[in-house]
Order: C-alpha cells, then structure tokens, then sequence
DNA sequence: GCCGGTCGGCTGGTATTACCAGTTGACCAC
DNA sequence: GTGGTCAACTGGTAATACCAGCCGACCGGC
C-alpha cells in the first residue's frame, strides 16, 4: 500500500491557475482587459480576497499589468513574463507536454551546466567535492535506472551550490521544479547518460582536481549523450506537423 | 525638464518587500516561523488582505512555506528560490550591491548569450533577421553612450525571441529586469563592448548567414570585451575582504 | 507508562460589507 | 478646442465574522 498525502488547493491558488492557463493558451490576448475583480467573483464565484490574492500572483509572473482606477491587462509574457513559468508552459491545457519547451530547456541545461562544472571545479570547497563524490557512488552503486534518475537530479543540484553563482542555483531550482513534471517521460530517453557511470566519475574528478576547463568538457560530454537523442526526437516529431 | 510618472506602492508591495528583505538578508532564517497573519497586520499597521497578498507572493517566490493550522515557515531561497530574486538579491539593505549576484549574472550572461546567437542563426526569420541588423545600424549610429547600451539590450533581446527558445526568453526577461538596477554602474565598465561596432555587425552577419557556430564564437568574443574587465573587477574586489 | 480521547487556543482560509482612491468618458460652459 | 464637472466604473483598503486545520494540555482508562 502506497498513500500519498491529499492535496489541497486553496481557492487563490485555482483563481491563479485558471487565469494563468488562459492566458499562456492563448484564450486572454496580450492587451486584452480582464474581467473586473467583482466580475470575476461571480464569475469564479469566490470572494473577492481570494480574486485578489491570485491577481496579484499574475502580475508578480508577469502576465498582466494591473492599475488602480483602470482595468487589469494581459501582458505579453514573451516579453514579460517570469521564468518560473516554465513549468506551467510545458504542459498544455489538455496535459500534453509541450515539445518547443521541452527542447528549450534541454538546451538552456547544455548551455549552462558545463560552466557550472566549470565553475565547481574552481570554486567549490573539499566538502561540497566530497558530497559530489558520494553522489557518483551512489549512482553507480545504483540499481534502478528511476533512483538514478533522482541522484542524478541531485547531483546537478551540489554542482550549482557549488558553482557559487547564485543565478545558476535559482535556475536550477526553478528547471528542477519544471523537470519534475516531465521526468517520468524522460526516463528512457536518458537511460545512456544515467547508465554513463564513467562520464559522472569523469566528471567528479575534473571538479575534485580543480581542472576547470576539463570539467566543463566533460559535462558536456555528459549532457550530449541525453541532449542528442533528445533533441533529434523533437527535429522529427516537428516534422511530422 | 524631466518628469517622471510618480511612484505608487500598493501596501501589499511593501508588506511583499519588506518580509523578502527581511529574508534575504538573513534577518528571518530558514526553519524560522514568521509572525502570525493577525500579528503581521499589528506589526505592520495594515489589514489582513494585504499581508495575505503579500504572503501569497512570498510562497511564489520559494521563500515561505504556508500550512493552514500551522505557522508559515521560512524556507532557504537558495534551494527553493525563484530566478526572479535576482534583482531584489542584487542590492543588499542599504543599497550597495551584492559583488557575488553581480558576478554571477554575469558569468551566466556569458554561458547563454552565445548559445542563443547561435540558435538564433539558424531559426530566425527573415524579419527578425532585418530587425537585428537595423538594432546594430541603429547602435552604429548612435553617439551617445547610454543610448548605445539601450540599443544593445534590445539587441539581445531580440536574439533570444528569435532563438526560438521559451526558457532563453523569460530567462532574459529577469536578467534585463534585474539589469535595469544596475546599468548606470556597468555603464563605463562595458563601454569596450558598447563601443565594438564591428563585433555587433560580424555578429549580425553570421546571424543573417544562418551560421550558427560562427555567430556563437562573435557572441562570445562581444562579451568577453565586457565581461573580462568585469570578472577581473569583482576578483580584485574580492581579494580586499 | 502509555494510549486514546476531549477541549481550548492558536493558525491560516473564506466570506461579506463598506468605504477610499483613481480612471474614464460623457457632458457642458467658456 | 480648452477646461471643468459629474457619474459610473475600476482597483485599494479596512473591519468583522466564521470555517477549517494544527497542537499542546489535560484527563481517563488500560
């Protein structure tokens, strides 16, 4: 038996959700007026705290423009939009995972994790080496490919940390969150990288002697191995449309 | 005479500002409780609506934990963080700025510029592409530094929406926020790069070309111009501490 | 001692109502 | 065409009440 904690959603959090979906569809255009908050309350048929509370959750995404006295418009969220919104673009509203999103993440994680390592290597302290060290054990002496998965998540995580750049970690975090959502229907499409123990120890020894550059080449290395089959699947499933 | 629209700040805003700096600047650390809702209203002389939408706003942002029944508790922003802290993480308290989020915007700056060069040679369209090349005419022309570094913005921005690529997008859209706060501190410091017109324009014509490596590698010389003198700045001013 | 209850006092979540403050457009006098 | 006035919107703030969930104190029974 396997329970999981019930989810709960309050109401501020369904306002968010339902008028960020439209919004990211399509269904609200980028200069479009929002129903007025007193609208939206019999509309959405909640009071109007909760309105407002998920209101100005939009606005802090960057999705709409909202002024005292006029009323509440969409914004272009191309243009203004907050990263974080990744994880909400990546799925549809039919829950079909988004491939352009798909592929540009696998992109941004090719740009940046090599110079994470890179980073890592010059900057991190003999502990954070040791913690990254123990993560590459643990995933060779891993047996399913699911944990693997999860240590190697891990893994990416100690490199930020201690790549002592800041954006890199709030990046990751927020990749890390969008991953989440796509992780099982990646699973197999990474089965080689996860199962490239020697490219991970590679990897932790470049970071452990300080070597930079190497670090960075072999991360690389690393992420072409996932990243390739990936982004040749997206080339031929945009062909197919 | 230069008028500037005036500023208005809603108290949701300030109860949002306050707390976050509270946060992180350490003040409130991770595990910490913060005050109760009905506590927060008296602390902070505001009805509760406005220190719920605050608070909403913190859980968005990765930096509190709220549990009904229980007490919202702070989380540590650097493992649940939005990228979208950058900008607050920039200045600390009284208004300097943070060396480290400095650098760190700059090495990333670095790892994901090129990458977009080179995506934006081989998906921009033709109208994108003649947009680029007037943004590098446009910077030619201009006398004025500042203006110059306006344009140049631009100029990034419009690689990364003809990148094609989602996450480049919003990411850049943070980074220019956040970028806003500190231009007039980069100014000189990136005159070198603001002033290489023949860099911009080998860029745009390896953009226009559709060759992808080649506009990667004119990106990455672009920014070296700039970012060199700035690492190099950071590291001196780091070995002072 | 330990388990299981009950209960009171706290927490956040929701609802309702009222009024303040700013925007907009129609209208009108000049 | 300019400026003024006004009514009808909009979002912003406030106060109050109650619901729902967590937690610790307490107490009874095993």
């Amino acid at each position: 038996m396997e329970l999981q904690p019930v989810e709960r959603r309050s109401l501020s959090d369904a306002v968010f959700d339902q008028l960020s979906g439209e919004i990211l569809a399509g269904s609200l255009a980028p200069g479009d007026a929002l129903p007025s908050e007193r609208r939206l309350c019999e509309l959405l048929q909640v009071n109007r705290g909760a309105v407002r509370e998920g209101l100005k959750r939009l606005r802090q995404a960057g999705l709409v423009q909202i002024q005292q006295g006029g009323s509440t418009r969409v914004l272009d969220y191309r243009d203004t939009g907050s990263f974080d919104l990744l994880a909400q673009l990546l799925f549809d509203a039919e829950g079909n995972p988004n491939l352009v999103v798909a592929r540009s993440i696998v992109e941004m994680r090719g740009a940046i994790a090599p110079d994470m390592a890179r980073l890592f290597a010059e900057r991190a302290t003999p502990d954070e080496v040791t913690t990254l060290e123990e993560l590459v054990e643990r995933l060779a002496a891993s047996e399913e490919l699911e944990e693997r998965q999860l240590i190697a998540l891990d893994l990416w995580g100690a490199l930020a940390k201690g790549s002592r750049n800041i954006a890199y970690q709030l990046a990751f975090n927020t990749l890390r969150k969008t991953y989440e959502g796509i992780r099982g229907l990646l699973l197999h499409l990474l089965e080689e990288e996860l199962n490239d123990v020697a490219g991970y120890r590679a990897l932790a020894r470049a970071a452990a002697a300080g070597e930079g550059k190497r670090a960075a080449q072999r991360a690389k290395a690393l992420l072409a191995k996932g990243g390739a089959p990936l982004l040749e699947l997206f080339a031929r499933l945009e062909e197919d449309e």
